[in-house]
DNA sequence: GAGTTTGAAACT
DNA sequence: CAGTTTCAAACTC
């Protein structure tokens, strides 16, 4: 703590560089707007990686999944603090030289408050006991320990008390800057970074934490942070400098306290701690605003939510179920918004929004994680109503006297989806009633094993089992989003008993309807029932269909009194006299299309082609169906101006799906007489035509 | 708190 | 892929 040395040669080398960085009012904008962007070019840039990256992956980067959901998330609310922050940057920066050595004597004495506060917390022992737990780890201590007590503090501190919980965040964060600067530890910047970030996402109220660290950390490495951090809130101090978390690749000095926890460790237990956070705090204001007194709850509201899965799919449910109660307690609108952007939910997106990241990258074909990540207010809703159920059920099942309940597990060790910690990507805490637990710091080795075993099975494993429509998956479909089943169950419900109006549905557990993709029985899920949501699509369809043809059939007769026009000003000899050749070669690219990808059958069926599609990601029938047929739609329409442009009126007509309109008795003449036939259905009759298409080319 | 029900997860 | 078993949460009493 007291060596200012080690930070400071530690880190003289990086301040240079950064400070580059930080000057420039891109980055600082950068960072203002996306906290991920500048923790990913950290962790990438930074020399002592490996630490840094190894963290991320590991088993809880299970959030994955919401990446872009919480980037934008994020941006809301960073964009606010940080706008505030960057008033106050340079201040800050100034200040935090100032206050370093106030802040390093007063830190010890904090960090010892903390550590008591924390300790009365449930979540506490966890990460204190796994810091003391896996001596293993010990060697690199890093700031992320830090980071996780701090993040740990709001919740436990009441959150009745702004005020007070925001003083304990600072205190905390200035006991990581403090910590950070004890330690050398390459790698810990990133975590640090990281931190910093959640916190200020965390809440408004935290803001001030933000900025004890950020003058801890711009004392300790000032050069470093001075461009990046940011983040002053209007009214609290705004000397406090607030720290840009981007800045952190610095090593981080080995933390004196036993919270100090290796590198790998501060990550995981960060990441279960900031899923486990924005439950507490939640619950916390909720507490607080219902009842100030309720101490007894503070214990259940810290052991908050398990897992992100869960979270997510808990979420909408208790968002719904009476959890929504505790939301609308909210006295005013900005506790609300406090608990949900500010407060807990923040950092998990954050976390979430690096682990996605590094998913999204390592693995491209994870398309659905992206898509899920839409939302950043539904992340949040689905984030904060799963604390509150995790609250409520703990304050139920748990009761007052016992803290906080998480996993039952007998049987599993924690180690398989079962569990619902170990299914949320946190470790198992004491609240946790598991018999022969396995998911602890002490076997991380383990619990990444299995988890790396089960993401091989299924690489969705862990990622939010509802999944909430992003705008541009939804675009095609609106309705759907405006359906009440916007949100959909990743993979579908498979009730049999419960109707799906019970949590053993896991639609119904996220409050989100049932869809195609649910094999219930005798559905009546109360967020949408697996019908309404077959109708909605299909009324969706019919009216994307309807849009389309009215578009198709405007466009063909615009194109085709262009080609009349042509064909006026210029008779040809070549063209009109061969229609077959261009008429083949329109065919053979849309029938090409509609071969691979859709049936006939489907086309006749779905009149409706292209509005089939479903937001969600499940529809696979509906999906395929869609696309294929908005392809070939498209295809249609576009090619139909070259068509025009060197082939007759005459093919363009034939070849339109349109052509039943177009009607062009002319046509008849062509080669292709089963097309025609084909084409006086219209839109359907064409489509079903394509496949022959190809069949007959290569034949002629 | 114990027992039952339920459906996901895991296994075959 | 389907059927079965295992498992733990959700639920009931």
């Amino acid at each position: 703590m007291d060596n200012p040395q080690k930070k400071s040669s530690s880190q003289m080398e990086t301040p240079t560089p950064k400070s580059k960085f930080e000057d420039s009012p891109v980055f600082n904008y950068i960072n203002n707007l996306s906290p991920i962007e500048p923790v990913k070019s950290i962790s990438t840039a930074q020399t002592f990686s490996s630490l840094s990256f190894t963290s991320p992956p590991p088993v809880f980067t299970s959030p994955h999944a919401s990446f872009h959901r919480e980037s934008r998330f994020f941006r809301c609310h960073y964009s606010a603090d940080r706008s505030k922050a960057l008033d106050s940057k340079e201040e800050v920066v100034a200040s935090a030289d100032v206050d370093l050595n106030k802040d390093a004597t007063l830190e010890e004495e904090e960090n010892e408050e903390e550590k008591a506060s924390i300790e009365a917390s449930c979540e506490l022992p966890q990460v204190l006991k796994s810091d003391s737990q896996t001596p293993d780890r010990g060697d690199s201590p890093c700031a992320g320990d830090v980071v996780e007590e701090v993040l740990v503090d709001p919740s436990d501190t009441p959150r009745g008390d702004n005020a007070s919980s925001s003083e304990d965040v600072k205190m905390s964060l200035q006991k990581v800057v403090d910590a950070r600067e004890e330690d050398n530890t390459p790698g810990c910047g990133r975590l640090m970074a990281d931190a910093s970030e959640l916190l200020v996402f965390r809440s408004p109220n935290d803001s001030e934490a933000f900025r004890c660290l950020v003058d801890k950390i711009s004392s300790s490495e000032r050069r470093f942070c001075a461009g990046v951090k940011s983040t002053k809130e209007q009214d609290i101090s705004k000397d406090i400098p607030v720290n840009g978390s981007s800045d952190d690749n610095e090593p981080l000095a080995v933390l004196p306290n036993e919270s100090v926890s290796h590198l790998h460790r501060g990550s995981m237990r960060r990441r279960c701690l900031d899923f486990e956070v924005p439950g507490k705090r939640k619950k916390d204001i909720a507490d607080d605003q219902q009842t100030v007194c309720e101490n007894k709850a503070e214990s259940s509201s810290k052991c908050v939510v398990p897992g992100i899965g869960l979270h997510l799919n808990a979420i909408a449910m208790s968002l719904r179920d009476r959890k929504i109660n505790v939301m609308h307690e909210y006295s005013t609108s900005e506790e609300i918004q406090m608990s949900l952007t500010g407060s807990t939910t923040p950092i998990h997106s954050q976390d979430t929004v690096l682990e996605t990241l590094d998913q999204a990258e390592s693995e491209p074909g994870e398309g659905q994680a992206l898509e899920e990540a839409p939302n950043a207010l539904v992340l949040f809703e689905q984030l904060n109503p799963s604390s509150l159920k995790k609250k409520r059920r703990m304050s139920e099942q748990a009761g007052e006297g016992e803290s906080c309940k998480r996993c039952n597990c007998k049987k599993s060790k924690c180690l398989k989806l079962y569990c619902e910690c170990f299914a949320a990507g946190v470790y198992c805490i004491e609240p946790c009633s598991c018999i022969d637990c396995f998911n602890k710091p002490i076997h991380e080795d383990t619990v990444l094993a299995t988890r790396k075993q089960i993401e091989s099975r299924n690489p969705l494993a862990f990622a939010p089992k509802v999944i909430r429509n992003s705008d541009s998956i939804m675009d095609a479909s609106d309705d759907a989003s405006k359906t009440p089943a916007s949100a959909r169950h990743k993979r579908g419900c498979n009730c049999k008993k419960s109707n799906c109006l019970k949590k053993y549905c896991e639609c119904y557990q996220g409050g989100v309807g049932c869809s195609i993709n649910c094999r219930c029985e005798g559905c009546k899920n109360a967020f949408g029932r697996k019908e309404d949501s077959l109708l909605a699509i299909m009324e969706s369809k019919q009216e994307e269909d309807r849009q389309t043809y009215e578009k198709r059939t405007a466009k063909i007769q615009h194109n085709s009194d262009l080609s009349k026009e042509v064909e006026e000003q210029n008779p040809r000899s070549d063209q009109p006299s061969t229609p077959l050749p261009t008429y083949r070669h329109l065919v053979v690219h849309q029938p090409f299309l509609s071969k691979n990808r859709l049936p006939p059958t489907q086309f006749f069926l779905g009149a409706g082609s292209s509005s089939l599609r479903k937001p969600d990601n499940d529809l696979t029938q509906p999906r395929n169906e869609k696309k294929p047929l908005e392809t070939v739609i498209e295809d249609k329409t576009e090619t139909m101006p070259e068509i025009l442009t060197s082939s007759p009126i005459t093919t363009i007509k034939a070849i339109s799906p349109n052509s039943k309109r177009v009607s062009p008795p002319q046509i008849g003449s062509s080669e292709s007489g089963s097309i025609l036939g084909k084409r006086s259905n219209g839109r359907k009759l064409i489509l079903r035509s394509i496949p022959a298409f190809p069949s007959l080319n290569p034949n002629q």
